[in-house]
DNA sequence: GATGAATGAGTCTTCATTCAT
DNA sequence: TATGAATGAAGACTCATTCAT
């Protein structure tokens, strides 16, 4: 029908492949060289194509980081959501919070580093949002169920987005940890604080 | 010719009262506006000046923002010190570096998150450097001790910064917020996490 | 291969009515948003299709331009030859000139001010082509025949054409005006100015 | 004090003279070449400078028609209105209206052509605005006093626009005619037109 | 000591056009 | 016959920096 590279419309077979291709060039770019770099020169060579070719399938810059944030968000939200749902109690969910979102991180360091370098830049703060009411939400109900002690769920929420935010970018700098050491490190970090 | 206003060189008092006032013009713009918006014009704006005579003081954007970021540590170094020297048990003493942190946070967000800007988008990392190097040997030195239980010190030393490093953020988002309240919850925090 | 939808060709009945649909979608688009708006995706999606489709048929976007030029010309000519012809003197003439002129113009407003648009923006100017040379030829015989008075045809031509050509656009700004009033003091005016 | 090219700011000796040059520049080149041609490249061409500082300067291009179309107006009404005050009759006047507006546009034909470059391609339309309403109350008190005969003086007002407007692309193209002898044509036809 | 003027490099974006299917 | 994909050229604008005064 109609060439309509937006929105929800429907692509091509071709179209989904180059936006794929685009969009993985933008991360590489944004992890290694950071926000400022990530123009649309750098990231058209990357993707081994030229400026106006990105711009045929995106059109906008702002498009191309809105497709970034949002691969990442449905990826993620897909991998935790299933691991967090397969558990009961509070305690099993925070733990499986906790290490899902990090063994995820892990497997996206670079695409996670993307994204918080486009949100840094963006006037749009994770702190600020929402991003945090699920997780008061799984603290303060476990609060009810005397699972977890007394403590202040919001700032301990904060504290674990926090301790998850800051893991991408350790994990870029190591990328050598034991991983399954790290995590079990975090997840008797916050039993031991949570404890009643 | 020039005196060069520039280097370890001594300093009028008119010369560096300007250079104060730029550096307190590119925080507030950088604390407000985002790294993107903090360019020499608005930043000379902000300082009511002129982009020529900013850079006469300064002569690189670069230089800017290194004295941005040098004023936060030698502040925050005097403040925190200061105060965790002053106790003796390791657990006191990280007490201590929540609290004198955390609260001098709360008194120069504005500057926190300035520099939390130019460091995101300058590709120099926190977690990368040895800022974790002292904490991680306080609490090695506290296991020694017995004062604090088993616990990987690197994680726990990457997990600290990373609470403290989000409150700048989360200060700013939420100005209101009982900042004693707050810093006794994450020190609880941090108590039970380190217990033995 | 091709068969070359351009030129002089012969064009098949579904051509034709593409690049009706086309030229029509032009005009609206020109009329509407003027000359910088009419860029071949504008006018691709009010004539509901693609660049491509649109290129296909018309190679080039001055080709466009020229379609654009050339209907109205052809639809004017036809028009307002036939009504002044009809007539003898040179004074009914003018008369014919005038309001067939006037009239034709009010039922195509939009495709006159896409013409208009156009020619502006490519430098071909209407005072210095030859269109103004049958009305001289018009006054100038009106004179001989002692039905004009005397004045400078040349002058006189051009300030004929000059109240024409601004009839469209002072037709779209005011759509409820009384045409028939504003052709009849048209013609009167002109009438007084050549009266003898 | 501060540098600031805009508004109704004061300025220096050097930025009126830049300023003023690059106006001339982009007359030339909206005269010459038309609205399409005037980049900002081809006006620093023409001003012998560099895209930057004619940025520098006026910081958008808009911000330069709007100069370019400020000036004529100014330059324009100044010497018109003294023309026009100095006589008392409506008939008077509307010769003063006529010879001192044409020969107005006869001295400034490259900028008049300019300014109608730039109004045409921006959707501001001359028959729209009320930059005829001087013209019609001329005409109407020229009607009460039994000056002038019985017409509608929005067509009339309509069409001495139209023919002014005209002037400027005619002049342009016939640089050598006997413009005392053109002035006195028109005058003469809007002195019969509006007869009594 | 301060600053107005100038500028080259680089940014995002639009556009007409070509090519292969 | 029609169109999706790709692209080079050009456009307006931003920015850090240099230079002369």
């Amino acid at each position: 029908m109609r060439s309509d590279p937006d929105a929800g419309a429907v692509l091509t077979r071709t179209q989904r492949a180059r936006r794929e291709d685009i969009v993985a060039a933008a991360i590489a770019v944004l992890d290694r060289d950071g926000y400022a770099a990530a123009s649309l020169e750098r990231i058209a060579k990357e993707a081994a194509t030229s400026k106006s070719t990105v711009l045929y399938h995106f059109k906008t810059k702002e498009a191309i980081n809105q497709a970034v944030v949002r691969l990442l968000s449905e990826n993620g939200a897909a991998y935790m959501t299933e691991r967090i749902m397969a558990v009961d109690s509070s305690r099993d969910r925070l733990r499986a919070y906790l290490s899902s979102n990090l063994r995820f991180i892990a497997q996206n360091a670079a695409h996670v580093n993307a994204v918080h370098r486009i949100l840094e830049n963006v006037g749009f703060h994770v702190y600020t949002t929402d991003a945090m009411s699920p997780l008061r939400q799984l603290l303060a109900s476990g609060q009810q169920t005397r699972e977890f002690g007394s403590f202040d769920p919001e700032v301990m929420a904060l504290a674990i987005r926090a301790v998850v935010d800051a893991a991408s970018f350790y994990f870029t700098a190591h990328p050598h940890l034991d991983l399954d050491h790290y995590i079990d490190q975090v997840v008797q970090l916050f039993d031991k604080a949570t404890a009643s």
